[in-house]
DNA sequence: CGCGCTATAACGAACGTTCGCTCGATTCAT
DNA sequence: ATGAATCGAGCGAACGTTCGTTATAGCGCG
């Protein structure tokens, strides 16, 4: 009964209610404990220790170790998605479309790095429905994606193959999380600025057909 | 009568000994198993299933799962760089070095598309001593395509950040795991070409620091 | 009181690993 | 040439631990 569900009695503002509260809070400790010895190695019990709740309380939050790392990563999709759904409304240039959402990505994820990895890296441990929702929202973040590079090329008349570019585009950001020093690499902002600058450059500069 | 050689071994070539034709097999199971599952995920148990051979069988050849997954690890590593170190003897265009490096990259991973995800997918699960020692093969292997960019840089007169550009580069290719489909995508060379025009044109076309 | 929430303690199953043993091939002394 | 001893390769069964999960009883607050 729980978690299937939005708690019924929930009012508007139930973002701040006791429940909810120690819903996130404990979704928290999870990604940490995910980001740190994996789905598979993390267990049950390290949650419990690093949120300071007991065994059985956790199951009073999720119904199952599966359950958990589903909401968990339902959650970060949405919430990127919506964030670059938001922040493309105002720009219609095509180039600058992709680099915002190069921009957008960057900053979600490295202002939560252990998201990244958890997305990421756990992405393929989740079977049947729940490993087929969270594979369709996915494809939708990848679509998004392809959609502006596409636009891109189509506006400015290239001619390279969108599929491995665009994948190649996801490979640079998504690799991110195994080397991203905030110490040594810039924010957000430069990060974007130079990865942005390499997957341009390089789609501009395809070899025409003929 | 004299004892000239002891068995007549019609399939001569005796430098693999049957323990070592026996390893090779275990690792090559255990290399299946660890990309369907996980190193965490799989149990020594599946292993014994695929490789048909007992729980206690499998120790005679590793003392433990965290050596196995060291030994196949180390073993790629080796192999992969030694075949870049053999195939960029004959190449000095410092274009040329970075497209073969690719090139050659590409070409081992996609012949062995399971090995490719257990170096990358599992790449810190290894502690203490074994992960250093998997840690340095990798910082070998990073400094490897680190210097063939930097030498295309210095030859071109180019400017940009070395660091993102080589990870990002080591990012595209390594991603690959996560969406090659040898149906849909071309072969090694095809992928190298297309990933190399991305890389190569995003560098060249990097503006002068001003 | 009743209900939302937590803790204790336990469940069976699975985990990585080890022990003692077998069995065929080889070696060696006679 | 032959029996005894050794060795490499592998097996079945079990070790103690940890796993995900749950039944149940108790607390604090409206």
């Amino acid at each position: 009964m729980t978690l299937t569900s939005p708690m019924p009695d929930s009012t508007a503002a139930s973002s701040d209610s006791r429940y909810d509260r120690q819903l996130a809070r404990i979704l928290e400790h999870a990604t940490a404990i995910f980001y740190e010895k994996g789905y598979e190695g993390a267990s049950i019990r390290d949650l419990s220790r690093a949120s300071g709740m007991s065994l059985a309380g956790l199951y009073y939050y999720f119904e199952s170790k599966e359950k958990l790392l589903h909401v968990i990563q339902r959650q970060l999709f949405l919430e990127v998605m919506d964030l670059v759904r938001e922040r493309l409304k105002d720009e219609s240039d095509p180039e600058q479309r992709v680099r915002l959402f190069i921009l957008t990505h960057l900053e979600y994820f490295l202002a939560n790095p252990k998201s990244m990895k958890v997305l990421s890296h756990e992405d393929d441990v989740l079977k049947d429905e729940l490993g087929a929702d969270i594979a369709k929202l996915k494809r939708q973040y990848y679509r998004c994606g392809a959609d502006l590079v596409d636009g891109l090329k189509t506006a400015k008349g290239l001619h390279f193959n969108s599929r491995v570019a665009v994948l190649s585009l996801f490979g640079m950001m998504n690799w991110i999380y195994t080397w991203y020093n905030p110490h040594v690499d810039g924010d957000a902002k430069v990060l974007a600025q130079e990865i942005g600058n390499v997957f341009l450059g390089g789609i501009y500069a395809t070899p025409a057909p003929f």
